[in-house]
DNA sequence: GCAAGATAATAAAAATTTTTATAATCTATT
DNA sequence: AATAGATTATAAAAATTTTTATTATCTTGC
């Protein structure tokens, strides 16, 4: 499988070189494609049917490729069909959110090959990088992975992150703030950390409703307002990877003051935080509402959820908030509407489930702000996903990743 | 130089169809870099040195390229460059703005090869075709142009324009919003329209302040805001190619009645025409400013150049409607900023003219508006390109498409 | 000014890839 | 059931490309 050839003293021609690249195209291909024929991975390769059987004869005889058997035919002889070992290729994809992570081992085809495991942490934890080792170490040696198939690890996190290089300036303690260096130290694999909101999105696009779509904005909405931009079906990421940062953008002018230390942020009048606020007031005003008899008594217990749920049962109160919270979500989706242009706006996180009590208010918001050319031809959608398209997206993620840089030589 | 064999007929192979693709690529090279080693060109083209010669001795043949002679050498043998001939590739450019209409002819090193015409139209008028046509026409006689040398025509105007389609949703006749396909019957030619901002933004990304980045995004600044976005080197237009829209952001709650119908627009407060409603304020209250009792008696003869040039004499009233709109316009850009997190932001168009009056306004409402650590890695740069950015970008723009889908079969 | 090292161009040999032809296998139709 | 048409696989021939070797030409340093 792994062939020991010292690369540092083989000197590479070029067709070799371009053997190589066509592999790595063929092993990203059957991994989107689940399954192949040779004339067709000839046409999307852009070379001729034997060389594709070449090659993948070749990454047969390492491994990597492996015969499914025939297909269907629609008039003539059936295609063998070629595709990825299930059991060839795994990534370890580390959901880290506020205060806790998940972590799960993931296999080429997107399966969670093992339970996924929780672990009690945070992006300021100092024993960070240990713990996140020690349970996906649990994983390895308590489902029978073999650690050479696992190719990658790739982790998500709340922060302004330059994935690039690896760097989390969110991170209090600035030794380790590049986390990047230190997971790969630690784990001697791949290792790519990025924004948990580009990881939502990442999900989105790949498996969830903005799949198929080209220019897609992708909102993970919860305490905060996550963003993920996609243009050209590639994801927007900046400069430094601090692209996406739709929480703090000015809305209200000399507004409530906001966790960044501005006034007026968005996230201020359109996350989960706004909710709570509100209904702390509601209870201060004694306001008439079901939630608030209910929870009157130790008001710090109610969710978001509660929340939601309530204004499913009638609670006018609640649909009020929504309401709010809507029309403000709404206003800050105009800007991107009119910035971007997107086919589709997928709302995920928490608060997407509040479906048509937020939905409607948000419409509305757009029918005001937008140029109604423009918001007419985007799509507002609900994400039926589920929780997971954090995890999913930064498998996708690592594997995207692996594929254009793992050692085929 | 064009072959007369008939393609309808003829089987073309897979690796004719590649030598095709390579010859495009050579001609991009050519075009970009000026002229080149065929070493250099090997290395690009990712092919080997003989193939590369043989594949420019082919366009040399086809009249496509020519040899330029012997280069420099850092130590060794001498290279034969390679380039573009001066007079093989012309297209015709033309920008298409308000009141008027500019057109000129353009080679494939970006120079004028004709003085730039003017014509008297605008999109709704219904002889705008014939008037392009006829003008194109008076300069490609006058200048000894050969027509079949003329690869394409692009065109940037206002208005919301589906650039794939070329169709400019913008101009009132419906029958004639499809101007992409009326201008190709009529000159028989590769015909491309875009929108004016995005051609601006064009010009500075390949030729102006904006080159040489990846993420940039281009203000063109007059009575209204032109937004280009360019992300990942590539510029973008969204679904239907109306992104961009950055005048018509909502910014004032409630504000003042933006000719797009809605309430306290960008446009509103950060526009050519912000400084004329603030200027015929001025008289009214009867500001002190030199301006002022300039213009006293003919109001309507102020022109925004006019302000600018009161604010650099020291007019203390024509400084702070400059520092108004800047402001304005900083609170329009921390938007962008935290949501796209570009490397630079390039202002041009006739009010980026104002310089430090405009600036400084600007960076303070960035720095109260947005994160500190987004914002400081954002450079803001005045443009230094001048008028013709939009000429600039449309015939760059042309070049690109020609050179991608020309025939060299 | 000459030798050593460097780069470029070219020719011939070697390797690779594509074509073409043929065989195998299947669907659909009569 | 037989046949025609279609698709896939493979083998051999033809074409193309890359390598390697050689020659040409130039810069730099002594």
């Amino acid at each position: 499988m792994h062939q020991e050839t010292n690369i540092l003293f083989k000197k590479v021609s070029s067709s070799e070189m371009n053997k190589v690249r066509q592999k790595k195209q063929l092993l990203s291909l059957l991994r989107t494609h689940g399954s192949a024929s040779a004339p067709d991975l000839s046409k999307w390769l852009k070379t001729s049917l034997p060389t594709c059987i070449v090659l993948l004869n070749d990454l047969i005889n390492s491994g990597y490729v492996k015969n499914f058997g025939i297909g269907e035919s629609s008039g003539g002889r059936k295609p063998n069909l070629y595709g990825l070992p299930e059991d060839g290729f795994y990534v370890i994809s580390c959901d880290l959110a506020r205060f806790s992570a998940t972590i799960v081992i993931v296999d080429c085809y997107h399966k969670f090959v093992t339970p996924v495991l929780e672990i009690d942490t945070h992006i300021d934890d100092p024993h960070l990088v240990d713990k996140m080792y020690e349970a996906a170490n649990q994983l390895i040696t308590g489902h029978n992975i073999p650690n050479e198939k696992i190719f990658g690890l790739g982790v998500d996190m709340p922060g302004l992150i330059n994935s690039k290089i690896g760097i989390n300036y969110t991170i209090k303690d600035k030794k380790r703030q590049n986390i990047g260096r230190d997971l790969r130290q630690r784990f001697n694999k791949h290792v790519y950390i990025e924004n948990d909101a580009r990881m939502h999105a990442f999900g989105e696009f790949y498996f969830g409703s903005a799949k198929g779509y080209k220019d897609a904005i992708i909102i993970h909405w919860s305490w905060g307002l996550g963003l993920g931009i996609f243009i050209n079906g590639q994801l927007c990421s900046g400069k430094n990877g601090f692209a996406g940062e739709f929480s703090h953008i000015p809305i209200v002018e000399n507004g409530e003051l906001c966790i960044c230390g501005k006034r007026g942020c968005l996230e201020t009048i359109a996350s989960s935080n706004t909710i709570m606020r509100r209904v702390r007031e509601g209870i201060a005003d004694k306001e008439i509402s079901s939630l608030i008899s209910q929870f009157q008594d130790h008001p710090d217990k109610v969710t978001p959820e509660d929340v939601i749920n309530s204004a499913r049962l009638g609670d006018e109160f609640c649909i009020s908030i929504l309401n709010e919270v809507g029309t403000a979500m709404g206003k800050g989706l105009s800007y991107i509407i009119q910035l971007m242009n997107p086919e589709v706006i997928v709302l995920s996180g928490p608060l997407s489930k509040a479906k048509q009590y937020i939905l409607s208010p948000i419409q509305q918001s757009l029918n005001r702000f937008c140029l109604e050319k423009i918001s007419e031809s985007t799509q507002l959608i609900i994400s039926d996903l589920g929780d997971q398209s954090a995890l999913l997206g930064t498998s996708e993620m690592i594997f995207q990743k692996v594929f254009t840089e793992m050692n085929l030589l």
